[in-house]
DNA sequence: AGCCTTTGACCAGCG
DNA sequence: TCGCTGGTCAAAGGC
C-alpha cells in the first residue's frame, strides 16, 4: 500500500469482473473528510491504479508538516478526482 | 482502549 | 420483474 500521507481505512474489497481486476475501497479516517480512495490492480500484476474520490476538508497530511497553511477550512469544497497509476517495475522486456 | 483489517450480505440502477 | 454488477456497512480478532 503506497503511503500518500493520509490515513485510510479499508471498508471493502471486491473483484470487478468487468475489468478483471481487484478493487479495494478506502475512506479517509477523518470524519470531517469525505475523501475516498479506490485502488485496483490486476491479479498477478505489480502495478496498481489509485483513484482518489473527493477531497480532504481538513487540509494536508499530518506528515511532512509545514503545509498546513494552505488548508483550512477556507478550502471550501473542491471536488477533484485524481487517478495515479503505479507501474512499478519497468520491465524492459 | 483504540485502531486496523477481512469477509458476507444488502441495496440500487440497468437491460 | 429478475439477474447482474458495483458500492457500502457491520462484527470480530490482534497489536
Amino acid at each position: 500500500m503506497p503511503e500518500d500521507g493520509y490515513q485510510w481505512k479499508k471498508y471493502g474489497q471486491k473483484f470487478i469482473k468487468n475489468i478483471q481486476k481487484i478493487r479495494s475501497y478506502f475512506r479517509c479516517r477523518d470524519k470531517r473528510c469525505c475523501a475516498k480512495k479506490k485502488v485496483e490492480w490486476h491479479p498477478g500484476d505489480p502495478s496498481l491504479r489509485i483513484v482518489y474520490d473527493g477531497a480532504h476538508q481538513h487540509g494536508s497530511p499530518s506528515s511532512t508538516g509545514g503545509q498546513g497553511a494552505g488548508d483550512g477550512e477556507g478550502v471550501g469544497n473542491r471536488y477533484e478526482l485524481s487517478a495515479q497509476y503505479f507501474g512499478g517495475p519497468p520491465r524492459s522486456d
